[in-house]
RNA sequence: GGGCGCUUAGCUCAGCGGUAGAGCGCCUGUCUUACACACAGGAUGCCGGCGGUUCGAUCCCGUCAGCGCCCA
């Protein structure tokens, strides 16, 4: 027997292992037609927030519908290896044990660094264990594999053999507090309130006139080479070609005109300091100014490369001062400087200026710009045929929308800075001889060879000291992890791969760089269909974040209301682009959903219903088992329909309505007379409907509540234990005349509702059984006789009965005619499917509640009526409207007419 | 400043040229032997404002307002 009470945690964990060891994940398993998603590999160092529950959960549902289907479905599993995350984390880890990485050494920093991920890399994929994710486990992966890493190092070589990778000097974001380059992408813009400095630079040959720049980083003027003013700009215009003497430095700087510079920002001109400032950099290079570096990889001031223009000049410069700022840091830098040009009085104005301060995703702290030589991704040209598929529709974004996106990010890409000054990553395959020339080669072997060849004799060789950024191979995660650049069975059968997902904040990282690589290195795009999901928001619609503290964690949802009602939470909220807002009354809500089906199961052991293969829906000739098996077959239509066009929250509410509307509100209820009658043959048939129809729930409902469906599904024995996870993906049964069926049932609950609701308004108590005269008769369209109902109703009397709580009393008039009219004052009146049923209440109707229910009912009716004849009068509508809304609309006045005048006699029967 | 999106019941959101919907919440009643994480019944909407297209607009177009996101 089920468990009177519901609860999940009692066998998810042991249905999850019966899976993973019986081998249900395995792709392969199928002769099927590939069904391939590769997961965004989460990072190593991460554990499972919600955002991953959202998109890991609808990758579940994909991968379960389609495996399901018959289809050969891979869900590639793995981790990244998170270059700066990982050796942050490592090395907090090494400064609480006393030591530090530079003092070890890099082989014994990376030994520690395997020795953590050992330890503690495995958190999100056991993670994901708990939500169920039906990940093919033995194929995982982590970017710093062996053949990953080989995968990286092959396409490192073939794109700078094609002139795609280079070496470049020019400004890059540099993250002082971890001291690497990051790419573009690693940039957070952050608001920060700061100021506006206006500094006088002195005219040179014109004493006692100033320029005023503006500037919000007094610090980096140490650097200045220029001032920029526009060209059009009349206040600046005979200073053009002129020179400034740069304050506490003592340099001749010139003055440039340059569109660069804002008339209507500031002051209308603007200092220029190339090496540390990305405009800067530009104007620098038109102008062909020096570029000077003036803060260092810790972002300290640095004097050397300024020291040969320091000269002495009387109130404003001081060659000492500069000398003595070495060292400091930019914040003390910032300070010394605005107190010393203070003092000089060379501060024209301070004023409050908000502004946005680049700062790293990582470290968190303002970046530097800083000018050093790294390797460069040609991301400009290898981003052409992403965009191109695109364009194509041989890559498809849904919601499509996504698509002008990542138009706008590709088609004004910028190069992709992909080396970083860390030791945990992928060492560059370049090596530098003795006079510096690099030879990139796949191992130091072949790059010895290339000197030798070059030099004419062996020459030692240095491997470059960086790591590639860890999207370098994220990148090629598609087709790595099938054994690229191995030409694999594996890479054959599922590359390129079905779907991607992920949310739109990562457009950039994933899709845009695996769509790069994967066409420059395998010449396909790396999946067909990039569905693009929302972010997981609070209830009140704030981004979740660890300062605001209102971040949720999907472990206690799951302990607290199983992965089921978690993951049956995402799909009902995932609508078509939009975030999720997401919380744990939301999970409470639709946890009350498995519950019921729990309890539908309950209701169904209780009464037999299990498993038989001998049913044939084909075969069922009780109205109500053809009508039950038709919803099913509709409510797999729209639920397969829904899975197909990624509609999760219609793929949810289509197994709601059924379930809970069709399957447990209505069928149970009728079938409960014959299912506790007595045994033959109609309480076999409505088992065997039951039966089936609660095999096709189970199946609907696996991709989203795994657990509790495969829990059923065995415990009733429709397969061997785990079996559930492969079983067939329902399709349409045949079934006899479904349209007869559907409309005698349709009537049957009409007029069951139409009964309760008019009981209700009068008050009468639910518990009272309404003896009514003859509800199997209604009264004619005189009103003076009646007629029988038709054959739905008398068919289904019991059921009516039953649900409505009311009594045929036949016995007690029987063979007399009783004139109507008599009848109504002791009567409900009630007016269902163009006929009026005389429901006799003697001794409970109460007569004015009654007269007021059909008056609230007569003017709706009227209401509605004069709607539709509005319409119909306006002849424009007759005429240029469709025929058949026309129609429509004539029959539905026509009705609504018959309507008001049933419910007019009604009135005058109950007022006589 | 540029771009994108949103505005529908108290809340969260579907819908989308032809009778306004769901879940939750609310109100009323019910422990009707699967389920009170339930059942039955009910109330609630100038579909953001203004113009336009159309026989007809919540839906299409324009515009304004408010909100949000991305990029500078």
């Amino acid at each position: 027997m089920l468990d009177k009470t519901f609860d999940p945690a009692s066998f998810e964990g042991r249905i999850y292992e019966g899976w993973e060891r019986s081998g249900a994940f395995a792709a392969g398993a199928s002769d099927g037609e590939p069904f391939t998603i590769m997961i965004p590999p989460p990072n190593v160092t991460g554990s499972l927030h919600i955002g991953h529950a959202l998109d890991n959960t609808l990758q579940d549902v994909l991968i379960r519908w389609r495996r399901m289907q018959g289809r050969d479905a891979l869900w590639q599993p793995g981790t990244d290896h998170a270059g700066i995350a990982t050796q942050m984390v490592v090395e907090r880890l090494l400064a609480s044990q006393g030591q530090n990485r530079r003092a070890m050494g890099r082989e014994a920093f990376l030994q520690h660094v395997w020795e953590w991920k050992a330890q503690s890399g495995g958190t999100i994929t056991r993670q994901l264990r708990r939500l169920g994710a039906s990940l093919d486990w033995k194929r995982e992966r982590f970017t710093m594999d062996e053949g990953l890493s080989a995968a990286v190092r092959e396409t490192f070589v073939a794109l700078h053999r094609r002139g795609l990778i280079y070496r470049d000097r020019r400004l890059v974001n540099w993250d002082p507090k971890l001291q690497t380059a990051i790419s573009d992408l690693e940039v957070e813009s952050r608001e920060v309130r700061g100021h506006l400095w206006h500094l006088r630079y002195p005219v040179e040959g014109e004493p006692g006139r100033f320029l005023v720049v503006a500037t919000t980083r007094p610090e980096t003027m140490l650097g200045d080479t220029a001032v920029a003013v526009h060209p059009e700009d009349a206040r600046f215009a005979d200073l053009v070609g002129r020179t400034v003497l740069l304050p506490l430095v003592g340099r001749s700087i010139p003055v440039v005109a340059d569109v660069y510079s804002d008339p209507d920002k500031g002051s209308g001109a603007v200092k220029i300091t190339p090496a540390h400032d990305f405009n800067d950099f530009e104007v620098g290079r038109r102008h062909g100014l020096p570029m000077p570096s003036v803060l260092d990889a810790e972002a300290r001031v640095v004097v050397n490369e300024i020291e040969g223009a320091l000269r002495e000049a009387e109130g404003v410069a001081d060659p000492a001062f500069v000398r003595g700022l070495a060292g400091h840091s930019r914040e003390e830098a910032r300070k010394a400087i605005l107190a010393r040009l203070e003092d000089l009085g060379l501060v024209e104005k301070t004023e409050a200026h908000t502004h946005q301060v680049p700062h790293g995703d990582r470290g968190g702290v303002p970046l530097e710009p800083r000018l050093t030589v790294q390797w460069y991704a040609d991301a400009a040209t290898l981003a052409k045929p992403a965009i191109e598929a695109v364009e194509a529709g041989r890559t498809a974004f849904v919601p499509k929308q996504w698509e002008n996106t990542f138009f706008a990010w590709m088609r004004d890409i910028q190069p992709w800075c992909i080396s970083r000054q860390l030791w945990w990553g992928h060492r560059i395959p370049a090596w530098y001889d003795p006079d510096g020339e690099v030879f990139v080669a796949h191992d130091e072997a072949e790059a010895l060879a290339a000197a030798e060849a070059r030099h004419g004799r062996p020459v030692p060789l240095a491997q470059d000291e960086d790591v590639l950024d860890t999207w370098f191979s994220s990148a090629l995660w598609p087709f790595s992890t099938l054994g690229w650049p191995e030409r694999t069975p594996d890479l054959a059968r599922h590359y390129p791969g079905s779907v991607l997902v992920t949310g739109f904040d990562i457009i950039f990282f994933w899709v845009a760089r695996m769509m790069m690589m994967g066409h420059a290195m395998t010449g396909e795009t790396p999946f067909r269909t990039v569905y693009i999901h929302g972010l997981v928001r609070d209830e009140r619609g704030q981004k979740m974040s660890k300062s605001k503290g209102n971040s949720i964690d999907p472990l206690a949802l799951i302990e607290q209301y199983g992965a089921d009602a978690l993951r049956f939470t995402v799909c009902a909220l995932t609508g078509p682009g939009r975030d999720v807002k997401l919380g744990p009354k939301r999970v409470e809500d639709h946890r009350a959903f498995v519950t019921k089906l729990w309890n539908a199961a309950r209701f169904c052991e209780m009464n037999g219903i299990g498993p038989r293969r001998d049913f044939d829906p084909a075969a069922a000739r009780l109205p109500l088992s053809r009508w039950i098996l038709d919803a099913a077959n509709r409510a797999t239509a729209e639920a397969t329909a829904a899975l197909e066009a990624f509609r999760f929250d219609e793929y949810a509410s289509a197994c709601l309505r059924f379930i809970r509307g069709d399957f447990c509100d209505w069928f149970l209820e009728l079938a409960k007379p014959v299912l506790a009658g007595p045994d033959g043959a109609d309480k076999e048939e409505a088992r065997g409907a039951a039966q089936h129809v609660l095999g096709v729930m189970l199946r609907l409902l696996h991709p989203a509540v795994p657990f509790v469906t495969e829990e059923l599904w065995d415990r009733f024995g429709y397969g061997p234990e785990f079996s559930l996870i492969r079983a067939p993906w329902p399709t349409s049964s045949e079934v006899q005349e479904p349209g007869p069926a559907r409309t005698e049932f349709e009537e049957v609950i009409g007029l069951v509702t139409a009964i309760r609701s008019a009981r209700s308004d009068l008050n009468i108590a639910p518990s009272a059984v309404l003896p009514i005269t003859r509800y199997t008769t209604v009264l004619n369209a005189s009103g003076d006789d009646y007629e029988p109902v038709g054959p739905s109703i008398r068919n289904n009397a019991v059921l009516v009965e039953r649900l409505a709580r009311v009594e045929n009393r036949p016995s007690e008039r029987a063979g007399q005619r009783e004139p109507a009219v008599a009848a109504a004052s002791t009567s409900i009146q009630l007016p269902f499917k163009g006929a009026i049923y005389m429901l006799d209440a003697a001794g409970i109707i109460d007569v004015v509640a009654e007269r007021a229910r059909l008056g609230k009912e007569r003017g709706r009716a009227a209401m509605d009526a004069n709607k539709i004849a509005a319409k119909l009068n306006n002849p424009d509508f007759v005429s240029r409207a469709p025929e058949e809304v026309v129609e429509e609309n004539r029959g539905r006045l026509d009705a609504a007419r018959a309507e008001v005048a049933r419910l007019d006699a009604a009135l005058a029967r109950v007022a006589g």
